[in-house]
DNA sequence: TGTACATCAGTGAACGCGCGTTCACTGATGTAC
DNA sequence: TGTACATCAGTGAACGCGCGTTCACTGATGTAC
């Protein structure tokens, strides 16, 4: 009972996929708020009214970006969970994969960053929920290691919600170095490093 | 030969004043890159030709709030400074100024936080220019501190930026708090401290 | 397999509306003598 | 102090334009028999 998509709900989805990859594009120079339905549609090059057939409304497109920006965050947070080796090789590794990240997702960061505090309320409401989630698995994964022993689970999450926040300052940092020169982007890395190093050595010494 | 301004820039000033904070109010639920000039003069309750002898556009007025908004956190960062006592007690005293500012200030706060990544270049530039500002300031107090006696320079401005977003991370998680029960605020304001703490721990043993 | 009907993604015309910007203006304030 | 002229913050009409939304539609795809 394997169930293929029929051509039309292929086709649908092609037009889904083809506004909100025009959307992330335009929202490169303005935010959500200001991003028109018209402007959208008149991207991909299709009717205005086919708009509606696949949102409500741009804040309705805002929520469903919303999950694609953080559905291709996740499995960055899964790579770097799942590393081992001493704390600065695991702040190395981390650095490296949000630099990948945002060479390779340039869009998706932008808008995450831009929209967390963005003037959509349902989209901001998205992001901090996906967010809270994402830190929720951080903490689990704490639970599981030897430098949080001890430790209060509230501590554990306080220590999440701390990686998440900086992995997501850093992302920005990085993207805003992406048309410099490479030597700028060697030092932001190493400005990102030496941050999360601080972070680490702290959470080191947390029970003394 | 002191100067007192006309009744003519006195009012100027004013109705300059009085779009400043109409657009605050207003930017309170969109962001700056939807913000309509007739709206702004319509709150204000002038003519929309008005705007122009005031700025030359709303991105103009947003780089005037950055001014303003930053204006108002930058004593803040002044009285964090100044502060002497052990480590947790200034972590106690910077949540409580911070919490302070948001309580006076929120509509700064709210335009700093979701501008700064925002849709508009000048007035993103504008905020990073600032925040560099702010971030050089700390580095040069932390200078001259014990604390950071053997430290390079480029290590206490890494520590000075992360101060500052610190700062503006906990100012934008009390903002998210402002409307809820006091239980829930308490509770921002610890998690708030935790963190502090833990990067002021990490500071403690950076050179270990 | 072929036929008859149902579905529904995308169309295109139309609407009323608020936008940013221009322009010549007004009249209170400022200045020179 | 009084007068004549200059300045300029704020006005109000007008403009062309793109917006979001409605509606009845078309025609390819899907389904039932």
């Amino acid at each position: 009972m394997s169930h293929t998509l029929g051509i039309r709900q292929v086709q649908k989805l092609k037009t889904r996929q083809a506004l909100m990859d025009a959307a992330l594009g335009l929202l490169e120079e303005q935010s959500l708020s200001s991003l028109g339905l018209r402007e959208v549609t008149r991207a991909v090059g299709v009717a205005p009214t086919a708009f509606y057939r696949h949102f409500r409304s741009t804040a309705d497109l805002g929520v469903a970006l919303v999950e694609a920006a953080l559905g291709s965050l996740h499995p960055v947070l899964g790579d770097l969970m799942s590393a081992v080796g001493d704390s600065d090789e695991l702040v190395e590794r981390a650095v490296d994969l949000i630099a990948r990240h945002v060479d390779a997702y340039p869009a998706h960061v932008r808008f995450i960053a831009r929209e967390r505090h963005g003037g959509v309320q349902p989209v901001r409401a998205a992001i901090q929920g996906q967010l809270a989630r994402f830190a929720e698995e951080v903490r689990a994964e704490l639970a599981k290691r030897p430098e949080t022993a001890g430790w209060t689970d509230d501590d554990r999450l306080m220590l999440a919600g701390l990686y998440v926040d900086q992995m997501l300052m850093t992302a920005s940092l990085f993207l805003e170095a992406l048309d410099e020169p490479e030597e700028e982007r060697a030092r932001a890395m190493r400005l990102a490093s030496r941050r999360m190093r601080l972070i680490s050595i702290g959470c080191r010494h947390w029970l003394d």
